[in-house]
DNA sequence: CGTAAAATTGATATTTCTCAATGAGAGTGG
DNA sequence: CCACTCTCATTGAGAAATATCAATTTTACG
């Protein structure tokens, strides 16, 4: 876990071929501010299990995924862990009021980020409202992602938490793999506990329990949804 | 909760002796900007116990919250409920992506909001960036108070949560009544329970364990903090 | 004053956690 | 290529926290 270097320099890439040009903040350029954009951010790369920014470090940068997927989380005093989500390809990072991080950020294997210098971008933003409302919009979703988030948290049992994650997970990779009933999981059982509040126990168990039921088959690396209605119906309620 | 009738009518109000005028989302509005969009709000009062919007309706409407408290919450389909926040005066409710509410607001006690047509809103703020800005703001705001709350579901224990909430609430209300051991709770102790994925009969016992070892004592509508410092020792980690 | 709703309290049940042991897979160095 | 080790995952047994069910008690309100 050893704190990357955050070399911040010309990437010899360009956003017109990037992974994430058309779902990221960038969505809501065009072309010619495209350009300018372009020598704002700096592509950089974290190896897994590379912390990336931590709660109450001072914001410098923003950063957009590219490639990968990162654990956000935040800790109590004594280490419990809440994670509160999962980064993936165009998601954006780093807004706050306070200005500093209100979580900290992992990658889980190799991730790939578009690093932007918080003062520089924020000039940028300035007279660009279009660009504005698109970081609005992508703070509504979060917030209901959040508040959807929440319910579970509160009001599910351990079986409809992890039900409901398998399909939410799925749902999410959609659009960046395609549908598809194998669902690869690239966290750790210990972060699926930590997002579902459970116990990693609890979530082996539950995992294996789905499994018997032949609601899944655990694999390598992830599940393979055999009975997606079975899932559904146990997420549901 | 008959739903209340939403008459949009002119209000005879201004917002330059608004009680919000600094705190909401007004707060970014010169004086000139102030009167036009004066015309837009209008103020609605709703009893205690009113549905103001429903989770899935269309929204038509955004909210201000002038007085009195709300809750917003979701329901699962057997009707478990999850209370996702209390809005005060000073909040603005409304803003979604997919064009409906994605949470419900009930009135509790006496409430009034100014209430903006959607529409006019947005037109509003086309061409106020300013004004857009403050509303990201706010989003981000709640976005950071979400993910404290996601910690609290998932990782606190009932006493944790109780002690949280009393400490939490009481520093919300310190902008708009002041700093005090005296806390008001115009909520219920269900209201409470559903707030932090607790049972009511849970919340009545851990208000009564706090009172018994001398940190809070339970009064008429509310608690009396009786020792701060114990409270969050417990409150704490 | 009387009734209904809300809050508290008690007894018991259930879920999930904790602690402990075992098993499986990945990387390493001989 | 194979033991070795380390981490991660699974499984089991028992403990603890919180929920559930049931009964009062208190408060609110007509």
């Amino acid at each position: 876990m050893k704190p990357s270097m955050v070399t911040i320099e010309p990437s010899g890439h360009f956003c017109s071929d990037c992974a994430v040009r058309g779902s990221a903040v960038c969505a809501s350029l065009d072309a010619a501010e495209l350009r300018e954009f372009e020598h704002l951010g700096r592509r950089v790369h974290f190896d897994a299990g590379e912390t990336v920014f931590s709660e109450e470090d001072i914001t410098t940068s923003f950063y957009n995924v590219l490639e990968g997927v990162m654990r956000l989380y935040k800790l109590l005093p004594d280490g419990r862990r809440q994670i509160v989500g999962f980064a993936l390809p165009g998601d954006f990072l780093g807004m706050n009021l306070s200005g500093r991080h209100n979580f900290s950020a992992d990658a889980i294997g190799g991730v790939t980020v578009c690093q932007f210098a918080k003062v520089p971008f924020n000039r940028f933003i300035e007279d660009r409202p279009h660009l504005l409302r698109r970081i609005n919009e992508l703070a509504i979703r979060e917030l209901s992602q959040a508040r959807d988030h929440m319910v579970l948290l509160g009001r599910r049992s351990a079986d409809e938490k992890v039900a409901t994650f398998l399909l939410g997970w799925r749902e999410r990779l959609v659009s960046l793999e395609g549908a598809s009933n194998t669902v690869p999981l690239p966290m750790s059982r210990q972060d699926i506990a930590d997002y579902l509040g459970l116990t990693i126990e609890t979530v082996s168990r539950t995992f294996t329990k789905l499994e018997r039921r032949g609601a899944i088959e655990i694999i390598h690396g992830g599940i393979s949804l055999l009975d997606p209605v079975k899932v559904e119906t146990l997420a549901a309620p």
